[in-house]
DNA sequence: GATGAATGAGCATTCATTCAT
DNA sequence: CATGAATGAATGCTCATTCAT
């Protein structure tokens, strides 16, 4: 096996390192939100010097930008593929998202992810809107697909859920603020709750709106 | 009537103006976030001399703090009276309920209090804990009671909303941070799914679960 | 005699404390030149805090052009006037002016200012414009005015100074610049320069241009 | 012909770079000063990496006197050369001079270095030496030779020049300043001004003093 | 109390210089 | 020799907080 030119090791130790930059920021970003992450503690932790992360972006503003967009990279391939591949019943596609979702967005760092685009947003107009052409936008498609297929099917016999996908997810949004705002004060069983709330849908949905 | 006496009159002086730094420092907050907001703008937006300020208030985070704390009065008392005296059955309370909190919050600037204290909760862990503690905990009892009732009654077959009532009120929490973040570039009809929500649970809950 | 009301008091302590930022920020600037010149010597000379200059003035480009603003009033207005009241021959006219000129600018901070000038004005094109406007022209005007004057009566007769009146200040650009950068290696007697070039002058100006 | 040894090639090539990098940082130091010049911009006009500039030169101070050394030399000599070999009267050596200084001075690069001289020289005490001894000493000597010639032909019949032969060249540090900082306020025919110059000058030491 | 000028610690950013490859 | 990524000291500017009036 040749060994590999010392071209192609600079760049993967250029990248090594705009990742590790990346992955101090996020955890500080995380931690402390935007305005309170000092680029010296972003240095520190990615052990670089302060002046080289200016090498990989040009601003403590672009770096959070950059992160973002370097971690918003969905599971939503994953879950559309699998959605589109297996032929289950409504119920069980259902479970099948909650679970992943929960594993691989409530359950990684990317929660921490959804939550500092929830609040940084504000300041960030460029970042919601990536956020929803990126994230939203195929979610919500994606999860119309699966409610007009069950209706097709005849799962299903309300609009409800085509017309407000949002009701879908609506849980995924109060499991991770809750766990992490309030779960010290009163914890929150969000695996149970993402049950329960299947449940419920299952059976609104098999039967007719008045 | 006596006149009011001097001290009184002082003491009014003194709450307006506290009112005035309070309602100029929510604008800003809201609009720029807490590391954003300059106290110079505030005290220019109250009419006041920056240096007043901290006759108030101690420190720009016990503004925010203050702040907080002053706007999280609740409606729950309201809704809470309202349902007590009430005697209706659950969908009528249901929409009775949705109804005020999106007349009362969601169109209301308490719609910016919650989404500043989503997005800042993070940095004031003592707000979260205030939130749970006076609106959240206290809304959860609220709609664990309804539902009680409603099951004491025979209205629900299932345990599912006694046992997560947050999935009452998710909806509510997607509208407020749809509203906020992406409404621009996908509006959401709020009333809409909320009414569609109703529909949802209701016809769920007139079934057995499983 | 009413003592000065406090708000008066306060705008004459405030244009003291200009003054000593423009005069540290002068004496730094001339020393070392823009760009060696920091804002915290200036601020320690001063005798503020750093923070303070800001308060003045809103940049350190806008400190240097408001020193240069300020420090540009030329004595061209009382020489002016000198020359109008006056109605000596030109040579008295010329051993006037340039006496003054020695006293006021060579051997005053005007110097300094004057060299300043020519020493940053290519990164201030603004300044260059304004010392133009201010000075330059209005010196040049001046010194056309007295040269058409002697012409009209019979002292001048040729037309060179009056197509370049440049030649009769190039001496006291040379004597500035002189003193400032070559002094210590090779002395030169600017008064004596200065002397020699107006009896050049006057004994040129006699004599018709062939 | 034998070839170049490696050794006098490598030689050559070093001159090269070194010679690129000075033209870049003559360039950039001219069009902004000392202060706003970067080595990555001279680095990148010349063509090299910025490391490389540190195996020619130990740091931008060097650099930039090293630019004027090499820069600095005066064409002089030429003008000794000529003077020293022409027998011509006075007033034919001056045109002659001031035609040669102007082509090759005012109209070359060689313009911008004495400006940059004139700009930096407070902050660079060396380079007021070197130039002070290269040109300026040499350039009056010159001066004083042509002027005592004359004087000892009774072409001359005062000692002004003589003393400040710094008088004779005035008017070229108003026109290089002038042309530099002013051309675009109020245009200055140079070339007519030194004609004038002459035509004083020469008017003048045709008469005794008195 | 009220003011707003003054303070100075704090921070993002720059850039001459170094050095591993 | 040449490179250019990395360094980190240096600096302009900000802004919460203080305090003399």
């Amino acid at each position: 096996m040749p060994r590999k030119s010392s071209r192609a090791r600079n760049l993967e130790q250029r990248q090594d390192k705009l990742q590790a930059i990346l992955a101090a920021a996020f955890d500080l970003f995380v931690e402390k939100g935007f305005a309170d992450t000092r680029l010296d503690e972003v240095a520190a932790r990615a052990g670089v010097a302060k002046g080289t992360i200016y090498l990989y972006v040009p601003s403590k503003t672009a770096l959070f930008e950059e992160l973002i967009h370097s971690a918003i990279s969905t599971p939503i391939e994953g879950i559309e593929a699998q959605v589109a591949a297996s032929d289950l019943p409504l119920e069980a596609v259902l479970r099948l998202m909650f679970r992943r979702i929960r594993k691989e967005v409530l359950e990684t760092s990317r929660r921490d992810i959804v939550r500092l685009i929830i609040s940084e947003a504000g300041r960030f107009p460029e970042i919601a809107e990536l956020y929803h052409r990126e994230v939203l936008s195929r979610g919500l498609r994606l999860l119309r697909g699966i409610i007009e297929r069950a209706a097709a099917r005849g799962e299903i016999r309300s609009d409800e859920l085509a017309r407000f996908p949002q009701l879908i997810i609506a849980p995924f949004v109060v499991g991770l603020l809750w766990t992490s705002l309030f779960q010290d004060y009163e914890p929150l069983d969000v695996e149970g709750m993402l049950d329960a709330h299947v449940d419920l849908l299952m059976r609104a949905l098999k039967t007719a709106s008045s």
